[in-house]
DNA sequence: AGATCACGCTAGCTATAGCAAGCATTTCGC
DNA sequence: GCGAAATGCTTGCTATAGCTAGCGTGATCT
């Protein structure tokens, strides 16, 4: 494994995310802890970038915050941007979801997403 | 960590998952460990399950044999059915959404979910 | 036949993930 | 004020991820 790859810039980012969380959740570190089943001398060295959570670990604490895994992972660098279907063929295909969930789910994204947009033409047309 | 997990057991489906692919890609254990940018030695060990590959190596590995990586993260166990390639992954997977898009997109989308158990449970008890 | 190459593997090593034991400090309840 | 509880952290440890060096075997080349 690459050691020019500086681990602990990415290992900083995940665990400030997952300290911001957690105190946005108004959970204290053994809280968590316990409930993602990590020690807490663990978690705070992972909230402190000193150790670079392997991905069960990541899943257990994304469950234990209620976050969704694959953001998790997003954050932590083991999933890309490019990976995974589009969101809105996704939504279609959920058989979970009703009819009128789908449609609202998939206005909210395209709203999302011609905010962003919106956002990159303005300062794009400025620049 | 949990001795009576039996990693072993998940290791030996993921190593024969790769060894599958591999083979389908037609492709030797050395060409792939090459390109995976992992030792052949240690790929040869996930293969056969001796060795329990990280996220990361899971991700090279599946770059290289041209695998989505949440498919792959699905068949290690690293994302649930539930997360795996749909919505959840997707949404995390989007590159046009802020990080605090996707939460909300992801929260709003798991809340429709709970909706729908919640009415097949009362429908359930009714009958 | 002998040399070389490609293959998949074994053995032994280092770095670190994740833990238990225990510490110092702060907060809480009496 | 005092003792207990809760908090976040330090220290030292074990298990294992991932590597390098080298092995035995079969295929290929001269």
């Amino acid at each position: 494994m690459s050691t020019s790859d500086k681990p602990r810039e990415i290992g900083k980012d995940i665990g400030y995310f997952i300290r911001d969380l957690r105190r946005n959740a108004g959970v204290s570190l053994r809280q968590l802890a316990e409930k993602a089943g990590v020690s807490n001398p663990y978690l705070s060295q992972v909230e402190r970038g000193l150790r670079k959570p392997s991905a069960e670990v990541l899943q257990q604490i994304a469950s234990a915050l209620r976050v969704s895994t694959p953001v998790m992972y997003l954050r932590a660098g083991l999933l890309d941007d490019r990976d995974g279907p589009g969101v809105l063929a996704a939504i279609a295909a959920d058989p979970d979801l009703t009819v009128a969930q789908k449609q609202t789910l998939s206005q909210i994204y395209e709203t999302f997403r011609r905010e962003i947009t919106r956002d990159t033409d303005t300062i794009e047309e400025e620049t």
